[in-house]
DNA sequence: AAGTCGTGGTT
DNA sequence: TAACCAAGACT
């Protein structure tokens, strides 16, 4: 509604602060570049985008270098295998990212040149990106005016009109909110600065107000509580799960693994046989779910915390002579672990039997 | 539309 | 330490 950044406004002040106080991240084109008439690359953008769902900027660091390393364009990654996509995503979390991200790319790479839509509702329509994404996309990378929340703008938004509906049934309205404040020459830089503002001033504890660009602007910092906000819906309580995971040695030190099968949880993932997890919490950590019959021993437990279950394996270990592996599994080599598409949870069970087997090297795979 | 989907850091 | 949380998407 309103054309260039109106003097005075909100938008102005975070700008202003955004201009001066701005990070420097790898995929970001800073403020002053942006000024000067240059973009950032889509492919760059849509792929630290996906990357930084649900997850940290110094998590996401290492994997996007490496990533852009080794594919350094929507048409390389194309024609990778999507088996060495999932390896270099391995650790990252939320796998199903990792698939349609190759789905995203051999799409764009058949039917769009490899280039990408370049409207909220173009970029909308391709796999894994949702209305955050579309957004973010159309505004950093395209100078499209939408409107970009994620939960640093939740949080922002909601402090600065002390919004009292718990999220996320506040999520329209905060939408709305950011869509009315926002300066249409400066979409992209607006919403980073939206969000930096969010990860180092206007922080979920303890944020800090005195420095705010917006604190004279802010009704939860008025009322002396702005950690009140945003208000939220209570959650459900995480279940417990058992089950027993099972790691077979070979005479040379070769691990027998398998893949886990494309959807649900680690969907597509490489796992040691287990036995399914359940709620039970009697009769499930024995050796009956193992994958042959052997002297299997029981050689310690691990946990693990999904988003809505928490996980106890019992690991059993054997140690066997030369054998072929079962149908659907193969024996990895020792040197080779760390360069299997293992979970986090996976890595843990193998080194509660084997102490080091699965130390990888200081950059993710694709990096040297 | 509420549940499913990882992981690591912080408090 | 247990809980919370991070640039959400998909079904």
């Amino acid at each position: 509604m309103d054309t260039p950044v109106v003097a005075g406004s909100v938008a102005a002040r975070l700008l202003t602060w955004y201009d001066r106080h701005h990070r420097d991240l790898p995929w970001r084109m800073p403020p002053k570049a942006i000024a000067a008439g240059q973009r950032p690359d889509p492919y760059h953008v849509w792929l630290s985008e996906i990357m930084l769902q649900q997850t940290t900027v110094e998590a996401v660091k290492p994997y996007f270098r490496a990533f852009l390393a080794r594919w350094p364009n929507v048409k390389s990654l194309a024609a990778a295998e999507t088996e060495d996509v999932m390896k270099a995503w391995a650790g990252l979390g939320y796998y199903s990212r990792a698939r349609n991200l190759k789905k995203c790319a051999d799409l764009l790479a058949a039917e769009h040149g490899g280039r990408f839509p370049d409207t909220e509702d173009g970029l909308r329509a391709l796999p894994g990106v949702g209305s955050y994404t579309a957004a973010a996309i159309a505004a950093i990378a395209f100078n499209r005016p939408a409107a970009v929340v994620d939960g640093n703008v939740e949080r922002v938004v909601s402090r600065l009109y002390a919004i009292e509906t718990p999220l996320p049934a506040a999520k329209a309205e905060i939408r709305d909110i950011v869509a009315r404040l926002l300066p249409v020459d400066r979409p992209g830089d607006f919403a980073q600065a939206t969000m930096d503002l969010g990860a180092t001033i206007c922080t979920p504890r303890r944020p800090a107000c005195l420095p705010c660009p917006l604190r004279d602007d802010c009704h939860a910092s008025d009322d002396g509580d702005p950690e009140r906000f945003p208000v939220k819906a209570a959650k459900a309580e995480k279940p417990f799960r058992r089950g027993a995971a099972f790691v077979a040695v070979r005479g040379d030190g070769a691990i027998l693994l398998r893949k886990r099968i494309e959807s649900g949880l680690l969907g597509g993932m490489t796992e040691v046989p287990t036995t399914a997890w359940t709620a039970r919490t009697d009769g499930v950590a024995t050796v009956e779910g193992a994958p042959f019959p052997a002297d299997w021993r029981k050689t310690g437990s691990i946990s693990h915390v999904f988003t809505h279950f928490a996980l106890e394996l019992t690991i059993f270990r054997a140690d066997l002579a030369n054998r072929p592996a079962p149908p659907g599994h193969w024996w990895a080599d020792a040197a080779d672990i760390h360069g299997e598409a293992l979970p986090t949870v996976m890595k843990k069970a193998i080194e509660a039997a084997i102490p080091g087997a699965t130390q990888k090297p200081r950059h993710p795979r694709g990096m040297n």
